[in-house]
DNA sequence: ACTCTCCTGTAGAGAGTCGAGAGGAGCGAG
DNA sequence: CTCGCTCCTCTCGACTCTCTACAGGAGAGT
């Protein structure tokens, strides 16, 4: 098993998340191999991570749970983004990328 | 009072700390003030985080302190970075670099 | 003297991730 | 048919780190 290492940083699972959903509904299950995949290995989210982040979203209103079936015909519950969590989304990614450009600014020597 | 929001990710602060001080010994004080200046204000170190994580790096072996006075004439304690220090700050940048590269090709639709 | 700025420090609370573990159900293989 | 694998959801305790708020000393200017 490769190791892959996850560590994400507290808060960023959450735009994560909000982006994987934002090009349609998914299962929980499903968002985690999307956002290994997309980020090449290198992150990797742990289940103990994601179904909380996924009950977080949901009660601030930024996802919305249905139960359905997944592709392999397995109960699986898909999430699916609200207008506030595009707005959530939005906003989130902007304040990443600030961040993002800050730290760069002091890692630039 | 500026709102300049601080918001810290969890884990940031320390390579932050390593590399502001990489271009000599500083005083905390002095690192938090650099650290907010380079940034252009997006990053602010709260003093409750500083020190603690001041603490917990020279714990790991990764600064030395040793008292002495400021600029200003105060006491002050100064932080410089040990040859451990510098490993893990190459190490710690790389795997920032390595992390936000990942969550850009996330965000990136 | 008094106050301002500089400078270090601690305590409690809160948020979020991690590792480990539990469990149900469909599906293919033997 | 039964076993085992993969898919899929969920919870709990431990841990780490940040935040807010607080406390205090000492030099410098008024």
């Amino acid at each position: 098993m490769a190791p892959t290492r996850s560590d994400l940083l507290q808060g960023t699972l959450d735009v994560l998340v909000l982006k994987t959903l934002s090009s349609g509904p998914m299962h929980g299950w499903g968002i985690s191999q999307r956002i290994q995949q997309v980020s090449e290995d290198v992150l990797a989210v742990n289940q103990g991570s994601l179904y909380p982040a996924l009950h977080r979203l949901e009660e601030k209103g930024w996802i919305h749970a249905e139960w359905g079936n997944s592709e392999n015909n397995r109960r699986a519950r898909f999430y699916s983004l609200t207008r506030a969590g595009r707005r959530q989304l939005a906003e989130e990614t902007e304040s990443w990328e600030r961040f993002a450009a800050a730290v760069a600014r002091v890692l630039a020597t």
